[in-house]
DNA sequence: CTAATGTCTCTAGCAACTATAGGTTCAAGG
DNA sequence: CCTTGAACCTATAGTTGCTAGAGACATTAG
């Protein structure tokens, strides 16, 4: 049985974090010592490890919720489960169209600074008059990202 | 002078969010008509204009201020403004680069999907058992992109 | 004049934690 | 055996950048 704190660095999570995890129901309540101090099996730490790479993979905590009752459920099919990460990936897929756009306006912005005073600073022109930025004007929304 | 629907729409800023910007000192208080109603001057459209564009571009609101009070002072050298463009186009450019490394770990775990039951399911697999996904280890931290 | 829309303030909520305060328990050294 | 210091406990509030709701007042179109 590990302390909350071996099980943090074991899986890279950080203790509060365990904690606030419990807190919304994602990890089962701990057992406790007699001091009242949580334990863990090597199946909460496997549980744990599994919503950690998750969000390493930038799943959200609703949708590791959806993964890990599907992943307590072994025979259901796994469509449910597929259907899951195709969305992430669509979602990690659109966040970068949209990160590649910016930084594409960001260097033409940065680029055209020629270093003299604000008043002819083009950083502040462009973030001032949309007109003066890229070849479309269209970028809102590009955030989010 | 413009009501604060006006600015809105011609802005493409929400109400609320207006509001909010001049509640955290982004926007200055606005004059108020008899009937205690903001009313915004084409300065006042102007920078907001100025927000929403640095927003798009995904600066901070603390960055953003910053930008605003260069852009009242425009006989200070440009430096500041540019550096703060720059540090913007490397977090832009950082979140990129982790993005498109999680792509290619998300793409990976969707294709070996062969559609069976949950219990020999990749992506539920894969996500229980670190050691199974791309030839590298190392993908922690790479969210908040 | 009335009804509909717009505006006002204030409060609370979202994700996903992180930080702080003030107290308890545990493990190791003297 | 006792003390010290680290690790643990609970509970609450803060972070970013908004968004949503309630209940009341203002403005405008018909």
């Amino acid at each position: 049985m590990l302390t909350i704190g071996k099980l943090g660095t074991s899986t890279g999570v950080k203790v509060p974090t365990i904690r606030y995890y419990e807190q919304i129901g994602l990890l089962p309540e701990a057992e406790r010592s007699a001091g009242n101090q949580r334990l863990y099996s090597r199946k909460a730490l496997e549980r744990l490890a599994f919503i950690r790479h998750a969000r390493d993979l930038g799943f959200t905590l609703e949708a590791i919720r959806d993964l890990l009752s599907l992943s307590d459920s072994p025979d259901q099919p796994c469509a449910a489960a597929d259907a899951i990460a195709r969305a992430q990936l669509l979602e990690v897929e659109s966040r970068l169209a949209r990160l590649t756009a910016l930084k594409a306006e960001l260097e033409r912005m940065v680029e055209q600074c020629a270093g003299g005073s604000i008043a002819d600073c083009r950083v502040i022109e462009v973030l001032g008059d949309h007109s003066l930025c890229g070849s479309d004007h269209r970028h809102a929304e590009l955030i989010q990202a």
